[in-house]
Order: C-alpha cells, then sequence, then structure tokens
DNA sequence: ACAAAAGTGTTTTACATACACCCATGG
DNA sequence: CCATGGGTGTATGTAAAACACTTTTGT
C-alpha cells in the first residue's frame, strides 16, 4: 500500500476517579518533550499490531498501573497543529475506575501519575483541556441513561454514596427521596445485609449493583433513565 | 519526532439522505484494489495538512460532488485487519445531505456514486456495514434530542415530511397531533404564507426551522427533545 | 439529650398518550 | 360528489416534582 502519509497515532484516555468528595482525573507528568513539566492524559503512540482500545489500555497500565473496567471511546482530535512535535491525531478514551483500587505507580516510563480534583486542575499539554472537556461531557450526559456512575464506587455502597456521585458529578443538588424512589424502581440495585457506620449518625445499609439484571432488562426494552429537576 | 509506526489514517462519511419515501445512503463503487466492485463508503487517506474535518469533506466532494453543511464525528475504527491492504485506522464521519441540492458526480477518480435505500444496501467493502451501523444508530437517537432532520428536507416543507422523515427513520408510525403539538410547542418553526399542492387532497402550509431561534433558546437552556409512544 | 446522617409517603403538576372527525382541493 | 391528504382538541393516565418529619446510632 502505497500511501505518502506522516501522520502518527496515538491513543489517550481521560480516567475520572471519585473519591466521595471529589471528581478527580488521573494524569501523568511530562519528564520530557517540549511539554515538560507539564501535566498531560496517559496515553501514547499505538503500536502497529494493536486494536485501538489495547493500546490505551496498554498505555495506561504501563503509565499509572490502573486496569478500568470501563473504556469508551470519546473522540477522535485531529487539527493540524495540535502537537508541536508533529502530525498526531489522538484517539481519546474515557475510563471509570474506582481509585481505591490502585495504587499508582509512581514513575514508569519518565513520568508520575497523580489524581487532580475535576476543579483544580494544573495546565495541561497540547489540547488536552479540550479532551478533558469532551470526557466530562460524556461523563455528565451518560450517567443520565446508563448505569455507569456504579463503575466509580465500591462493589457495596450506602445509598448516600450514589447520591452525592451524582450530584458531584452534575454539579446540582438532588432530592433525595426522589432519586431513591426512581433508582429503586428501575429494579437493578440489590440490597445486601451488610451495613455501613458513617463518622456519625445512623447506619446505612450496602446497596450493590446487578449487572446480570440490567443486562436483562436491558435485552428487554427497558432503558435506564434518570433525570432531575 | 522518532516513532516507529505503520498505521494509515483514514476518513469516511456515512452520509444519509432523504427522498421523500426512503432514507438513502450515498456509496462509491471500488473500480481498483482488492476490493473491486464492491460499493464502499466515501472517504480515503488523510493528507498530512489536513483537518480530519476538512479532510472528509474533501473526499465527499471530490468523490461524489456533494457538500455537506451537516457532519458529525461518528467513531474511529482500528481493529488490526479491518482493511486488507495493511494498517488502516477510519474516523467516521456521519452526513445529513438533501439528495435534491446535488447531482451525483458520475465518475471522478475511477469511482462511481449512487444512492442507496438503507434498506437495500449492496454488499459492502471492508468493515464499512459496521460503520454504517453506527451511523444508523446515531441518526436514530439524535433526531430525538438534536434537530438535525431538518437538514435533510427542504428549507421549506410541509409538515406531513417531517412526520414521515421521523417515521422513516424511526421505522414506526407515529400520532400525527401529538407530533405536531410537540413540534411546535418547541417554537422553532415558523409557519410561512407559501403552501404545497400535494398530487391530491388539500394544500399544506409550508413552514422553515428557525436556526437562529433554536440557537437563542439552546443558550437559555432550552431542549429540544421529542419521544413516541 | 443532642448531633448527624438514614430512611420514608403523599399531594400536586405537567406531560405523554390515546383517540376521530371535519376541511380544502382536484378530478 | 368522491377521493385524497391536511388540519385540529379533549379526556385520561402516568411520571416528575415538591415537600418535612421520624429513626437509628454515637457521643
Amino acid at each position: 500500500m502505497k500511501v505518502n502519509q506522516h501522520i502518527k497515532v496515538a491513543v489517550d484516555a481521560v480516567v475520572f476517579g471519585y473519591t466521595g468528595n471529589e471528581l478527580e482525573l488521573l494524569l501523568i507528568q511530562q519528564k520530557y518533550g517540549s511539554e515538560k513539566n507539564k501535566w498531560a492524559l496517559p496515553g501514547g503512540f499505538l503500536k502497529d499490531e494493536e486494536d485501538l482500545q489495547t493500546g490505551v489500555a496498554r498505555e495506561l497500565n504501563e503509565e499509572t498501573g490502573v486496569n478500568p473496567n470501563y473504556l469508551e471511546q470519546l473522540f477522535t482530535f485531529g487539527s493540524i497543529n495540535r502537537d508541536p512535535r508533529g502530525r498526531v491525531i489522538s484517539v481519546s478514551y474515557m475510563a471509570l475506575i474506582n481509585p481505591k483500587n490502585y495504587v499508582l505507580k509512581a514513575a514508569t516510563d519518565a513520568s508520575d501519575a497523580k489524581w487532580f480534583s475535576i476543579k483544580e486542575l494544573p495546565p495541561l499539554a497540547y489540547d488536552h483541556p479540550e479532551i478533558v472537556k469532551k470526557g466530562l461531557e460524556r461523563l455528565k450526559s451518560k450517567i443520565h441513561y446508563q448505569p455507569i456512575g456504579f463503575e466509580l464506587l465500591n462493589k457495596e455502597f450506602p445509598f448516600s454514596d450514589l447520591e452525592k456521585l451524582y450530584q458531584t458529578i452534575l454539579d446540582k443538588s438532588i432530592d433525595r427521596r426522589n432519586f431513591r424512589k426512581k433508582m429503586l424502581s428501575f429494579g437493578v440495585l440489590e440490597e445486601t445485609d451488610k451495613s455501613y457506620k458513617p463518622s456519625s449518625g445512623r447506619p446505612a445499609k450496602l446497596f450493590k449493583f446487578n449487572k446480570r439484571k440490567y443486562n436483562e432488562l436491558e435485552e428487554k426494552g427497558f432503558h435506564f433513565e434518570i433525570k432531575f429537576a
């Protein structure tokens, strides 16, 4: 195949985590190169014999040590001058993980990995601010119609965690009673027999998301959909 | 920039048109190459100094003569063996056009362009069936919450055209009164003083979509959203 | 007994749904 | 006057929104 093209293909990941109070973004620090010392999305060049998604997963693991079980393609960025090193298009992905499940690798291939509150991001390299924006938009819109929030929580969680998660991501307050009513009406949450003791106040039952049941319902035409005033 | 990568970047377009009865897809016939005589999505290799969207628009124009004013990125396909000629990733776009506005270029760079009913597609090259599927999904879901249907109609259209368009795309029937009520309630359709005479029956008022008004409303937090039983 | 967070129902309001007849024109 | 497609309103059902007090625990 003779095509005279000199474009490189990179993959980058917008990785969201939730700590109980804050929505966080996983970034790595560039130690070398033109954007030295700026922070950037984990990612890198795709290998010749590697699927896109395999590529992001590999880069993510190499650079930060995390292995998300939720990963979806976001958008492909290809402006001519988005990378000062040359023509690079970036296929971006969004990943959702629970930060508690990982200890970040401090430094692998010349980078340092760290969580940042989405509200206090450091200066980002390249067009990464734009990519993050796309990720946030996707996350905000998708939690309305897909049960992806659970990826950010512990397997078993008090209802209030779910509530706070939605409020944090959407940056608005939600009526607790209506939220709980709607959520439970889907029939995809299971009450466990465990409970969680908050630092003060009444203990809370722990719930878990029943993915099997969700898939069943979805096949029957059910749609997860939650909206707020 | 030393990156030992041998991946080519292509752009492909899923172009939908509507004729009044059918949803159609614009395809070109391959005259050369491994997929000779199969039909394929318009598209080709991206140039080194060209934005993604500019690239699809160029290819589209070269191969078919159309210049869509609605073009959105769909998804990037990058499976290792999607193209037998070598490693090629394809950034796909969806375009919406009104076929009446163009006469297809019969043959430019060794290809023939033609509209096909979405219900009777010929065998497609590469992984193009998958790309078309993605386009259709996007179109079907997006007409619910974005006023993109108008791109497929004449500037001024009888209400019944809009009705039929929705029914054709969604492949189900819709209550005429409820549809009209909801559509008009948004306040983004303007009645013109013209009317259209069908081959038989009562003449219909012509409407037009007021994009300016739509943008205004959208900035105020309005959301176009239309659902059906 | 107080502080802190969990848990719980009812009323009101708005929107979606279902549904059928008359109107204007051309032949 | 008949055939064809255009145009219209109301009643019912269902889900969203608004809203505040009681319960359980630790200190």
